[in-house]
DNA sequence: CATGAATGAGAATTCATTCAT
DNA sequence: CATGAATGAATTCTCATTCAT
């Protein structure tokens, strides 16, 4: 008995219609308003299912941040033991294009991020993205260097440096794509890290 | 005769006023009033000096990568002559702490990048600046090889890359500078730009 | 058959619901959304039940004047035949604490009544209230003057500055509690009340 | 040289327009647009000469606040040194018709007030002009019992009281005022306030 | 009767830009 | 050149009310 609810779906339509604004428009281009229009939906609606408009920015950068997560899982399962595989399996799936790219994803995710200078609830999302990544960057590093009897000092630098490198390969692609050779970045990427290890 | 133009003077009180409004609150925080309250002066001014707030914007951004280059000019000229000293001195006038180092200028230019997608003018110079790093790097890359007998091939990849490992820090010590180790591009870069160079 | 109606029921929630939430936000406060939460139902349902939220706010203030009435009534009933203590006690069935005694009722009509200004459906109500009260405290004070023998003249007018102090001991109570002294407005009520007889 | 400020002439400009709007049509019809409209000013100017809407409100609280003191101090400068002459002047300053009333600011006080119960800043100036006036009459109370050799507990008690008959003339002024005979409110207040002296 | 989504008309506020002095 | 008020177009958000289920 009763309307049965759609909110799920709705909620799942205006980050949608988020991301998509943003990708095209970037920040200042996402309105309420523009949203709602990409959504079709009314502006009111919007303010229905989120309570403020940065509730939908947040989740939607929550929801971006975790689908690439998801995606270096499932190419780390595929990527057997060796941990210098693993290292760069992961690196591969932040950056790599073919299936399961996002480039709408990696222009919002820089539009979105540049709003974290004054967005403290968008800080905290994107810099808690940066810790995880630091975190799982710096242990595969470690392993990579335990498994070879070396020290593990420098792993969080190494971490940081291919981080810096990945997000860089996002703002370049979102800002310049023109200038930039075509699937530059996962190949390149492999190389410096392996430099990083001292590997030619 | 009347009172002597003060205007390429009030034009850099203005720039700076911008640098450190956006570098303290990001790209949509830099109203004009605010603005003009940092730089002592009142918003009408503003718009006499500059046509609109776009070009203050356009300015600023012009400014900061000429800086870059300057810097990266002179400690070239230090530099020598083996490509490959140079090519790292290139990336380290980029990354550097230390003397001429400027926190402010990296977190502008990273909130006023964002803004590429949205204006075309902002997007012209972003995109001129990286052209012309990316030209420069390859040119270094492709000297190192050159000096080595070796083919060209993939200079141009190498370039984005090391300019996406640059950018890629820029960014996260403007937005997560708490996570990272203190000081970590430099060296990391140098290994990475060895990397990319089949180096050890 | 279908299920027995509990329109009555659900009306009385409502109005309980709208004079919990009048009482703690004010009126401005009391939107449909918030009576209908305080009440366990939802938006659509108040509008069932009442056509607009204005029949609502009528309906309340009708239900806090005759409660107010209801009880001068019985408070009379047990005053005796003197004139004087019937007047007296009619004055403290209005201000009176201790049981019986309405806070959120009293909070409820101050808050509402000010949207008089700007709502005939209230004024009327309003005016209605006043109207009744002006009459049987006139009638009152008159009933004591005939029982002294003296001229009614003046009647109305100490009516209507009796009914201004309970009006502003409302008042003040639900605007400045902390001010004033407990329980201060009955014992001087009774005082104000034998000045305006001119009786020491 | 340059514009010479006319920010004090359109603060008062907007605080009489937002009094009279207040007055007609009560808070909630005093929007922003209309008392804009009201002045003949913009909308956005508003916001220029007050931050925001609450502030003008505040501040004209706080006008009608002071010039109802300032007409009470005329009052006693002239009353002589008795100190019931005294008290009663006070409180006759504060209800009396005639010259120096103003219809529009009872109204407005009652219509603002009201909003005390959800804005802290209007609840802060209503409470302050409430002990204000209490500790004032409660002074003028303790010394007529004072010049009489008597105790002067209850003063407070009658100051409070006497304050309510106050309000609540104005209150069924703003509200009701058609139910009430014309200029009762001095008169009965004398008797009142001599009634709580226990005089006849 | 009940649920909860949808609508649409404002509301306050911000801000680049213009303009009178 | 300088000042600061004025303009007007957005923008976010609220809320009574309607409506489909």
């Amino acid at each position: 008995m009763g309307r049965p609810s759609n909110t799920e779906q709705r909620r799942a339509d205006i980050l949608e219609a988020m991301l998509e604004v943003v990708a095209r428009e970037g920040y200042r281009g996402a309105t309420v308003a523009a949203v709602a229009q990409e959504a079709g939906l009314n502006p009111g609606l919007l303010h229905y299912h989120f309570k403020k408009k940065l509730e939908i920015v947040v989740a939607l950068l929550e929801r971006l941040a975790a689908a690439v997560e998801a995606r270096a899982e499932r190419k780390l399962r595929r990527a057997g033991d060796d941990p210098q595989a693993r290292l760069l399996a992961y690196v591969d799936a932040h950056v790599a294009l073919g299936k399961g790219a996002d480039p709408r994803g990696v222009a919002a995710w820089v539009a979105i991020g540049a709003e974290a200078v004054r967005e403290p609830e968008v800080a905290a999302v994107f810099q808690a993205a940066v810790e995880e990544r630091l975190a799982r960057l710096e242990a595969h590093f470690a392993a990579v260097r335990a498994a070879r009897g070396e020290r593990r000092a420098g792993s969080r630098s190494d971490a940081a440096a291919t981080l810096a490198a990945i997000e860089g390969a996002y703002r370049l692609s979102a800002a310049a794509p023109d200038a930039l050779p075509k699937g530059f970045a996962a190949p390149a990427l492999r190389r410096m890290v392996l430099g990083l290890l001292g590997e030619a």
